[in-house]
DNA sequence: AATGCTGACAACCGCCAAGGA
DNA sequence: GTCCTTGGCGGTTGTCAGCAT
């Protein structure tokens, strides 16, 4: 396919959008909608690509974006569905009404990357200490970690690799690591079942749930502690623990 | 006051998938 | 089935304000 020449060539503008060419914009697309982004520019008298404008409307002007900074309870959202979802910001947007998925993507390279490195650290820190002391009690059950996401302090990179490496180690097509499915959203976390399924719809579903029953390897079941945390974060509360 | 550095945010780029001709 | 257009997405870059030296 060939490719579209870019702006530039066409002789259209780049860079930052002026308040009148803002002003243009809004008041056609409240006018006429935007059909076909490509034609709106000619149309609308702008010196701008359609993708531009596209972007322009759907980052800054449509009427329905929540300015500001991000509450709390927002960071805490991007985080925990970044960890259901991964990079996928525009799935992440739609979960968080009035925010763009750029917004989202700008606040996570700037604010949450570091915190949640700098949250990982210290747990991880915290639960090295707690395993070399004593991991589980008599009934062989786990003590569960309640901790809030805001929880943070300091980081290296070499303890998020430990974390990664830790989890390559683990044979997740084992018996102890059935499928995810939407009864698992529902039933185990606790969410309304539309909520589960959308969850369930976007998840990877090449994540595991660790089964912890039996377990006799420690490399399993150390691992299985990291998930199950996780999973309390991303839940917002404590559900019932899973029989450790 | 001048300069350099850093962080935050806006905008662009390149790729991909869907859909129509 | 192929080609082309279009919209959408994620990654990256550019710009600017605020701060430190």
């Amino acid at each position: 396919m060939v490719r579209a020449p870019c702006c530039e060539k066409m002789g259209l503008k780049k860079g930052p959008w002026s308040p009148e060419e803002d002003q243009i914009l809004v008041s056609y697309i409240n006018k006429h909608g935007h059909g076909n982004w490509r034609a709106l520019p000619k149309q609308a008298g702008l010196l701008r690509c359609g993708k531009s404008c596209r972007l322009r409307w759907i980052n800054y002007l449509r009427p329905d974006i929540k300015r500001g900074d991000f509450t709390k309870q927002e960071e805490d959202t991007i985080i925990n569905l970044h960890e259901m979802l991964g990079n996928r910001w525009s799935a992440i947007a739609a979960r968080l009404p009035g925010r763009t998925d750029n917004e989202i993507k700008n606040v996570w390279h700037t604010h949450l990357k570091k915190k949640l490195k700098n949250y990982v650290s210290s747990q991880d820190s915290k639960r090295q200490s707690m395993i070399s002391i004593s991991q589980y009690d008599d009934n062989n059950n786990v003590s569960s970690p309640q901790r809030c996401s805001s929880e943070m302090s300091s980081v290296t990179d070499s303890s998020m690799e430990k974390i990664e490496v830790k989890k390559e180690e683990i044979d997740y097509s084992s018996e102890y690591f059935p499928a995810i499915d939407e009864s698992f959203w529902s039933e185990e976390l606790h969410l309304p079942k539309e909520d589960a399924r959308e969850i369930n719809e976007d998840v990877d579903h090449n994540a595991q749930l660790p089964l912890l029953e039996s377990v006799e390897d420690s490399k399993v079941k150390d691992s299985s502690m990291d998930f199950w945390y996780n999973l309390f974060i991303r839940a917002g509360d404590m559900p019932d623990l899973p029989d450790f």
